[in-house]
Order: structure tokens, then sequence, then C-alpha cells
DNA sequence: ATTCTGACAGCAA
DNA sequence: TTTGCTGCCAGAA
């Protein structure tokens, strides 16, 4: 049961970036979820934060599978193209209609529920 | 140490 | 329904 909120050895981005990874393939999940089963509560902006030096670790972070509450691709801007999530999302079989996860409940992965 | 900003979330108009 | 402001936490300057 995570609820060491400092004097972790890993550090909050990297609590992140283990969280997202675990995220299963054609499952998505939210900032907030993360954030909520980090123990963070509301601080989901800080996640989304982490999630922007993602692209400065030598893993590979499946962000684009990380959405706001409205499934919204708002973080789509840091993927280089805009075009860049919508397809990564698509090509798993995600549907993304006017930068939206169309069937975004279906496809939410609760890291609360699904991993404790 | 102080201030600003951010890939959010919630609530008020 | 859409727009805007506020609260939250952590990091960078």
């Amino acid at each position: 049961m995570p609820r060491q909120k400092s004097k972790n050895n890993e550090d909050f981005f990297s609590s992140v970036y283990n969280v997202t990874m675990q995220i299963p393939y054609g499952r998505v999940t939210s900032y907030g979820a993360i954030a909520s089963y980090l123990g963070a509560g509301s601080s989901a902006r800080t996640v989304g934060w982490a999630l922007n030096a993602s692209h400065n670790t030598p893993e590979f972070i499946p962000a684009h599978r990380v959405v706001n509450r409205n499934g919204l691709l708002t973080g789509k801007f840091h993927f280089g193209n805009t075009t860049t999530m919508q397809q990564l999302l698509e090509n798993e079989g995600i549907i993304v209609e006017n930068d939206r996860i169309v069937n975004f409940v279906e496809k939410f992965w609760d890291p609360l529920s699904e991993l404790s």
C-alpha cells in the first residue's frame, strides 16, 4: 500500500512513470486517477508535469494513454505533432474524435482499482 | 527564499 | 453548454 509521500526511494516523477508504464495496451487513464493512486490527491497538474519530463527519460513512457478526466487529448501538443498522440491511440484500437476519446469509459483503466 | 508556471480538476456564472 | 477563476503539488529560474 503505497502511502509514502516524500522520502521515498522513488521520486514523484519515477512513481508517475512507474504507474504510467503499467497501463495495459489499448487502455487509458486520467491524470487525476494517477495522482489519486500516488496519494497526491488533487495534484493532477503535477502528474502532467512529471509526464512532461518523461521525454527526458531513456525509458518509453506511454504518455499518450494518459488524458484528462474528460478523455480530451490535452497533451497532444507535447508529442511534436498534434496528430501523433491520436495516431498512437487509434493504433491501439482507441477511437478518437475531435481530440476526445469516444469510448473513454470502456477504455478507462483505473490504477486504484486495477493496480490497487 | 520568493515567484511563476504547468500535459489538471472542480465549481461558479 | 461554454468560459473563466481557484486550488492543488512539485520543479525551475
